[in-house]
DNA sequence: CGTATGACGTGCA
DNA sequence: GTGCACGCCATAC
């Protein structure tokens, strides 16, 4: 991993399905806590239909925002399994 | 190189 | 319980 993005974009795409991360969490994994905005900005910028970027969540348990549509996130989200009392 | 921005998180009123 | 403001890190320009 040479860039910090490159390490979210690993992880996020080690997410199994079914599975929710918080913005915190994939943070964390990657080495920097502190850096979960860095995170958020990683995937913003991230275009690749290859990073499950709605497996990846707010603390608060809002969806935050995605490239294709935060509706898209919530849609995926809920077809994974996220709130059917898993929640987060 | 320096500044500005952003899909956040936490603390306090 | 809700709302506001501040702080943090990385990337882009």
């Amino acid at each position: 991993m040479i860039s910090f993005r490159k390490k979210i974009f690993d992880i996020v795409k080690k997410i199994p399905e079914g599975t929710v991360l918080t913005y915190k969490q994939v943070a964390e994994m990657a080495g920097r806590p502190k850096a979960f905005r860095a995170v958020g900005n990683a995937l913003n910028k991230n275009h690749n239909p290859e990073i499950p970027c709605h497996r990846v969540i707010r603390s608060d348990g809002k969806t935050g925002g995605y490239n294709r549509g935060s509706e898209e996130k919530i849609k995926i989200l809920k077809k994974e399994g996220w709130g059917s009392g898993a929640t987060i």
